[in-house]
DNA sequence: GCAAAAGTGTTGTCGGTACACCCATGC
DNA sequence: GCATGGGTGTACCGACAACACTTTTGC
C-alpha cells in the first residue's frame, strides 16, 4: 500500500488545575494557515525515536516542561486534519502543578494557560482532541492518583480536594473525601502546617512514595 | 523534521472465547524476514484512509470478518519494530464470537484461532502488542459489557460466565453472577431455552438492544 | 439411577454517602 | 470579633461476597 506523504506528530494536551479552573497550555502559530491561531504543542516524531520520546522533546521544546506526567491518549487520522500535509497525531496527555512556568520558542507568538473547558478557537482538530483528554482525565482520576501532578510536593487537603472539584465538576463532602484519601493510604501528613493565610493553619501532605496507578494503560 | 520512509500501520488483536480459553486471531507470513511466522493481521493505511476505517478494512481482508466490536488501543512506535522499513503501528482490539469463520487471502500461508495467552513466536513486536491487549481486555470487561460482542445472539448465563471466567481467569459464584447482569439490565431472558444436552434445559438470554459502554474510550 | 449443568436466597461485611458543628488563625 | 477555610464522627444504606442444595434433563 503506497502512502505518499504520510507524516507522524504526537500532540500534547498539557493540564493543570489553578485559581479554581482546569487549564491547558496552547501556543499562538505564526505561519499560515493558522497565523494567529492557538494550538495545543506537539511535532513531528524523528526519524529514529518513538512517540514516547517524541512527546517529552517536543514538550521540552515547545512549552520548557521536563518530568511531568505523560500518557498516551489516542491515534487521530482524519485525512483533512492537517491541511498542509497527511499528518497523523498521536495526541498525549500531560499534567503539572500550576506553579510551572512556560516558555516556547520565538516559532510561536506566545504561550498561555487557557480554560479547557472554554478555549479559543484551535488550529487543526485540536478542540477535538482537547475534549477527548478531558474526558480521559476524568475518567482517570476516579481510579487513579494522577492527581499528584497537578499539585506541587506538599499540599494540604483543602487543595486536593479542590482538584477533585474543578476536575470532575461537583462538589465533594470535605469529611467523606479526607476519609477516603487516607483510608486508600494515597497521601500521608508531612507533620508540617501551613499558616500566614487568613484562617486556621492547615496540615500538609504528600502523595505516598509508591505511586499508585492501579489501572494504568500503558504498555 | 525530516521523516523518511515513515510509515502506519494498523494491527488487529482478533479475540474470542471457546472452549474455555481465549483465543486470538493469528496468520502465518509467507515472505522474509518473518516467513513461517504467525503474526496478528494487519497492514499499512491508505492515502486517503483513517485508522479506524483501516482497522476495518484489514479485518475484512485479512480475516474476512466485518461488523465486529473494534476498539484503538495503543500506537506502538519502537523504531525496530519492523526491520524492513520505519513503520508506527495502531494496534487495536477486536471482539468476535467463536462462530465467526475465518478466511485469508494467498498472500498468507494460513489463518487460525490461538491460545492468548500461550501464543506461538509472533513476527515483529506482536508479542508486547498481544500482551498489551490481553491486559486491557480484562479491565475492560470489569466495567463494560464488551462481553456481548464473543456471544451468538442468544446464550445461557452459563456461557456468558464461563467467558468471564476464561478471561478474568478466575471462578465465580453462580448465584452473584446471575444476580449482577440481571439487576445490571445487561441481559434480558428470551423466554426459550436449549434442551438436548445431557443435562437440565439452560433459559437463553441477549444483551439488552443499549449497548451500554459506560466507559467507553473512543473519541 | 446417575452424571451434568441449571437454577435459586439469606446473611454478614464493607464502602459510600449524608449530614453540622467547633477550631485556629489573620485581619 | 468576625471572616475564612480547617478539621472532625456517626448513622444509614446498598453493593458485594460467602455459602449448599434441589431440579431437570440425556443417557
Amino acid at each position: 500500500m503506497k502512502q505518499g506523504d504520510l507524516g507522524v506528530a504526537v500532540d500534547l494536551v498539557v493540564f493543570t488545575v489553578d485559581e479554581g479552573e482546569l487549564r491547558v497550555v496552547l501556543i499562538r502559530m505564526k505561519r499560515a494557515p493558522f497565523a494567529g491561531r492557538w494550538a495545543i504543542p506537539g511535532g513531528r516524531i524523528g526519524e529514529d525515536e518513538t512517540v514516547e520520546a517524541a512527546a517529552e522533546r517536543e514538550l521540552r521544546e515547545k512549552t520548557s516542561l521536563t518530568d511531568v506526567y505523560l500518557e498516551q491518549l489516542y491515534t487521530f487520522s482524519e485525512p483533512g486534519r492537517d491541511p498542509q500535509a497527511r499528518c497523523v497525531s498521536v495526541a498525549h496527555m500531560a499534567l503539572v502543578p500550576p506553579t510551572a512556568t512556560l516558555r516556547t520558542t520565538d516559532k510561536y507568538d506566545g504561550i498561555g494557560w487557557f480554560p479547557a473547558l472554554r478555549p479559543p478557537p484551535l488550529a487543526f482538530d485540536h478542540k477535538r482532541i482537547l475534549a477527548y483528554a478531558v474526558r480521559r482525565l476524568r475518567d482517570k482520576l476516579a481510579y487513579s492518583n494522577v492527581a499528584y501532578s497537578l499539585l506541587p510536593r506538599a499540599f494540604s487537603l483543602g487543595e486536593l480536594q479542590r482538584v477533585y472539584e474543578v476536575i470532575l465538576d461537583e462538589k465533594l463532602d470535605p469529611r467523606n473525601f479526607q476519609r477516603r484519601v487516607l483510608q486508600l493510604g494515597m497521601v500521608e501528613a508531612t507533620g508540617e502546617v501551613r499558616s500566614g493565610e487568613r484562617h486556621r493553619p492547615a496540615r500538609l501532605y504528600r502523595f505516598h512514595a509508591r505511586r499508585l496507578e492501579p489501572l494504568a494503560v500503558r504498555p
